[in-house]
DNA sequence: CTGAAAGCGCTTACAG
DNA sequence: CTGAAAGCGCTTACAG
C-alpha cells in the first residue's frame, strides 16, 4: 500500500470525502471548524482525514479565498548598502523579529533581499509588505502601489502608514549625552545613503552645534565598505581636526574602524577621544572598550510593524496594541561610564 | 476611469484576451513567450497587458503548475537556542545568502524562525527547505518527509543531500593552530545543544589530547545565554584549571565572554592565554584583541545548498557546480599573529 | 445537518 | 497560428 514517492498522488479533499462518505463541503466545513456539522461527523471527518494523512494544499486555499496569509519585508536600499557589513545586523534583527511576530499571527514571512536585478515582487504571492527605510519616491514603493499591495514602512517619512525609528531623538540623547560628558567639540561621521536616519542625525548634529556653539565638523563615508571606511574618515578627521574630542557615529560599522583610527592616532577612548553610536547590537557590546549606544527597541519596532499590517489587512489584532518606546541611552565605557 | 481602491477588481488574462480580442490561450502564450503565435499578435497581446496593467496571479500560476517557486530556511533548534545571541548571525548569514541566491534562480526564501508553538510549514507553500543542522530524529525532518516535500540539510549528518559544514576541519584547523602557537594545555568550552557541531568539535578535541598527550579539559555553556553564559564557563575553568594556557571556543558570543573572563582573572591575550573560535563574524572581528578563527565559507555554503536544492527539484542548474572550499584559518592577535 | 455547483485565475493538452 | 475546454484543490453562497 506504500505509495512510491514518484508516484506520489497528493491527498485531496475529494478523498478524505470519498473515504468519510460524505461531501467535500461538510468535510471542509468538519476541519474548518466552521458551519453546522453533526459533532459525530465533525469527528469521523478528522478521523478519516488523519488516517489519509490529509493535507489541504495552501495553494487552492489562497486561490480560493483570495489570501496569502503571507508578508514580505523590503528594503530598497542599493544590494551593496543594505547587505554590506554595516546594516546587515540591523535588518536581519528586525527580519527575525518580524518572522517571529508574524507566525504567532498565522502568517509567514517572505525575505525579499535587495537584488538589483530582478524584482522579487513578481515572483510573490503576498498580502501585505513592510519596507525598510524607503527612499522618498521609492520605486519599491511605487510598485506596491501599482499592484495594490498594502504596506508599512519603517523608518520613512512621518505619516500614519509609518513606524517611526525616532532618529531624531536618538541622535539629540547621544549629542547631549557626548556634551554632558565633557566634550566640547564633537564631530560626526555619516553613511552617504541619504536615508531619513542620515538625513536626522545630519540635522540634529547642525542644530546642536548652533545651539551650543561648536564649529560642525561632518565626514561621509560610504556604507558599502564597512568599517574600513569608517576607519579611513575618522584617520581623515582626526589628522585635519585634532582639536575633536568626541565622535558621533551612528552606523556601528564605522565606529568600530573609527576605533582603530582613533588608536592608531595614538589617542585612547575614552580619555582622549569621547566615542558613541546608534545601534546597540553585537558591535557596540563587543567592542573594546564597548561602545555607547541608544537601544531603539527593535523588538518593540518589529511588533509594531507587523500588528499595523495586518490590521490593514483587517486582521483586527485581538491582542492590545504594543508602542514603540523612547529610545533609551546605553552609557558604556567608550563616554566614560 | 481611475478605480477605487476599494472597489479595485484584479485584472485578469480574460480582460487582456477580451479587450485584445484573443483568447486567453493565446494571452498565455505571447506572455509567456511559448507555443506558435504571430509575432505581431504577440507585440499586440503585450501592449494591451501593459496598457491594462495585466500582472499574472501567482496564486493561480502556483495552483495550476504544481510549482511555487518558493523555497524555506528551517531551523529545528529551539527558538530560544537558535535566535539566541550565540547563533544570530550565523543563522542570518546564510539567510541572506541564500535569499540572494535563489532570488538569481527565479526562487524566493521564506523564513522560518524556529517557533516552538506553531507549524510553519502548515502556512507554507514552498517547493522544497533547507534545513539547518538537523538533529538525529529531527521533527521538522520527519515532517518533510511526510509531507513529501524534498529538502537538503546544511551541517547535518552526512549523505548526498547534506552541506557539509566541515566542523571537523574547522576543529583541527583551529587546535592545531594552538598547538603549533605553543599550547601545551588548551581547554574547550561548548554549547550544551549536543549538535553536530559541537560533537564533532569534541572528538577532534579529545583525539588531539591523546594524540600530543594533553589531559583534555571541557567546560559546557547554555547556548540561549550568550556571552555571560560563555564568561562564567571560562571563569569556572581558569579558577579550576589554572594551567590552562589556551582556550578553543567555537561559539563566538562564548569567546567574547571567556575574553571577559580572561581579562577579570587578571590574565591576557595572548601573553598569558591564547583564544581561538569558529565563525569568522562581526564578533571575532570587532573582539580586543581582534580572535581567530576559521573562515567556513558560509557563503558558498548557501550558494551549494540552494543550488543542490534547485537540482532535486528538477532545476537542473545552467551555472556549473560549487563547491565550499576547504575552512581556512583566519590567525589574529588572539592566538599571537 | 448535508450536498451540488460555481468559481478563484491561470496553463496545458488537444482540436481545428 | 488560434481557441474551447478541462482542471489544479480548495471554499462559499445557496438550496434542500
Amino acid at each position: 500500500m506504500t505509495q512510491n514517492k514518484r508516484t506520489h498522488k497528493r491527498v485531496t479533499i475529494a478523498d478524505v470525502a470519498r473515504e468519510a462518505g460524505l461531501s467535500p463541503t461538510t468535510v471542509s466545513h468538519s476541519l474548518n471548524g466552521i458551519g453546522q456539522v453533526d459533532p459525530r461527523t465533525r469527528q469521523h471527518v478528522k478521523d478519516v482525514a488523519a488516517r489519509l494523512k490529509y493535507r489541504p494544499s495552501v495553494r487552492a486555499q489562497r486561490l480560493r479565498t483570495g489570501r496569502s496569509n503571507a508578508i514580505a519585508l523590503l528594503s530598497s536600499m542599493p544590494a551593496a548598502v543594505s547587505t554590506g557589513e554595516s546594516r546587515l545586523g540591523f535588518f536581519t534583527e528586525l527580519a527575525m523579529g518580524m518572522a517571529g511576530k508574524a507566525l504567532l499571527s498565522g502568517y509567514v514571512l517572505m525575505l525579499a533581499p535587495p537584488m538589483d536585478q530582478c524584482n522579487p515582487l513578481a515572483l510573490m504571492d503576498i498580502d501585505g509588505a513592510i519596507l525598510l527605510e524607503p527612499a522618498p519616491d521609492d520605486p519599491i514603493a511605487q510598485e506596491l502601489d501599482e499592484r495594490a499591495v498594502p504596506y508599512v514602512t519603517v523608518g520613512g517619512e512621518p505619516g500614519p502608514d509609518n513606524v517611526d525609528l525616532q532618529h531624531a531623538a536618538a541622535a539629540d540623547l547621544l549629542l547631549q549625552h557626548l556634551l554632558q560628558s565633557g566634550a566640547r567639540r564633537p564631530g560626526l561621521i555619516l553613511g552617504g545613503s541619504g536615508r531619513a536616519s542620515q538625513r536626522n542625525f545630519h540635522e540634529r548634529y547642525l542644530a546642536t552645534a548652533e545651539a551650543r556653539g561648536f564649529p560642525p565638523v561632518v565626514a561621509f563615508a560610504a556604507e558599502e565598505i564597512g568599517a574600513e571606511a569608517g576607519r579611513q574618515a575618522a584617520a581623515r578627521l582626526l589628522a585635519e581636526h585634532p582639536e575633536l574630542d568626541a565622535l558621533c557615529i551612528p552606523i556601528d560599522t564605522f565606529a568600530s574602524g573609527a576605533l582603530r583610527a582613533i588608536h592608531d592616532a595614538g589617542r585612547r577612548v575614552p580619555d582622549d577621544m569621547l566615542l558613541a553610536t546608534r545601534h546597540d547590537g553585537v558591535r557596540a557590546r563587543t567592542c573594546q572598550p564597548p561602545l555607547t549606544a541608544v537601544d531603539l527597541h527593535l523588538d518593540a519596532v518589529s511588533h509594531v510593524a507587523v500588528q499595523r499590517l495586518l490590521r490593514m489587512l483587517g486582521r483586527e489584532g485581538q491582542d492590545a496594541p504594543v508602542d514603540v518606546p523612547t529610545p533609551a541611552l546605553v552609557a558604556r565605557r567608550s563616554t566614560g561610564a
